[in-house]
DNA sequence: CGAGCGCTTGACCGGCGTCAACACCCGTGG
DNA sequence: CCACGGGTGTTGACGCCGGTCAAGCGCTCG
């Protein structure tokens, strides 16, 4: 487990309290926005989106998580949650209770650095996004978006998301998300895997870069 | 001091090591992108702009910090910094090594909650500043940054920045943060309190927010 | 007093939003 | 098995917001 990789047996003698795997289908929500924060997620398979609604009913995508993260990591800090979290795939996940995790981290180092890891990797990712992906012409935001959400193990497929939610990510209407994406494929720099338009090959990630 | 708040005469006997304070003018930096990360500053006066620099030249404004704050904490993490941190005004910040402050946190669990609320707090103003202030019309970002730099002091008072920083923060160009600002004060929303449209009083806070 | 910088304002244009029609995929039910 | 219907992606026409270019103003500082 990401959190859990150096613990030792005495630390893990202390786990009397259930840590469960669960399972949630695409558009499900882990938690709501403002619901009481009580467990940590860490993310197994698939990937999950970080909304937060506006107080005129429009909805943001603050982040994606992907494998390896953690979800709703400001349970350990605070007592309600700032964003939604909501499944954009099948998606495996692991629950700690938050006091389990304070407790354990009361004795391990490692889990304390393991933790601050953790912060840090978010917030790295939280100035990524608005970096890269909130920055310039819509040309350049689905470039980039393409970029990043390649597949880690082979970077030469990508797949997105639903055009609404890429609006959601990169502050553009569906339809010019739509545009765009057919821009590159006309352009010759993806190629489309399926009908749906979410699977594509990265065939010239050069001009998608300098955009 | 921010961090050090809970520590006691034991903790602090542990520091041999300089704990400085410094102060910069505005337009330094502390330290730029991509420099070795040794130090983390906690800001006592002043305000420090994040900038990251694309590829391409542009500059993005990735957050900006106020009193309270910690600059770089990514060093405690990573050996290099994530962006380059700019005096926005007058500064005064101290500076703590690293290695200090590690060393500390390995017999404080009090200076672990101190630092995981840092953490926090930094996440939350990024994904805050993402969802408040990069999204929708020229307009209404603009009235969210007047509303956001409020003095928390007295929430009727109001200070910006050079309008091509403001355009940096909020992906306009200087020139529309200059038209949509003036908008505001015509629509008796702000009143100027300078002549170098720095210091404004908020009037009408709930047209601002409502916008 | 003059030079320079930053803020403002105007005119024009292009990119993106809006509205709408259409194509395609897929699940449902006859 | 096919017909239908809804959801999602694509594409087009048009208008407006915000970018671009340029001029002018008012500080501030030398």
């Amino acid at each position: 487990m990401v959190l859990f990789a150096d613990l030792n047996e005495e630390d893990f003698s202390r786990l009397h309290t259930p840590i469960d795997d669960l399972h949630f289908e695409p558009g499900r929500s882990l938690y709501q926005e403002g619901d009481a924060a009580k467990s940590v997620y860490t993310l197994r398979t698939g990937m999950v989106k970080l909304v937060r609604t506006m107080m005129d009913g429009r909805q943001r995508i603050v982040r994606v998580l992907r494998p390896g993260d953690v979800i709703g990591i400001e349970a350990l800090v605070q007592a309600k949650t700032d964003s939604e979290a909501v499944a954009l795939s099948e998606v495996g996940v692991c629950r700690i209770p938050v006091d389990v995790l304070n407790q354990l981290a009361d004795h391990s180092p490692k889990l304390h650095v393991r933790l601050m890891q953790k912060w840090h990797h978010a917030l790295k990712e939280a100035d990524d996004w608005l970096a890269q992906l909130n920055f310039g012409t819509a040309r350049q935001r689905v470039a980039n978006i393409i970029l990043k959400m390649r597949n880690p193990e082979d970077s030469s497929f990508t797949t997105l998301f639903g055009r609404e939610d890429m609006g959601a990510m990169l502050d553009l209407k569906l339809e010019t998300v739509s545009r765009e994406v057919s821009h590159w494929v006309k352009s010759g720099a993806i190629q489309p895997l399926d009908k749906q338009g979410r699977a594509y090959r990265v065939l010239n990630a050069l001009i998608l870069e300098k955009a």
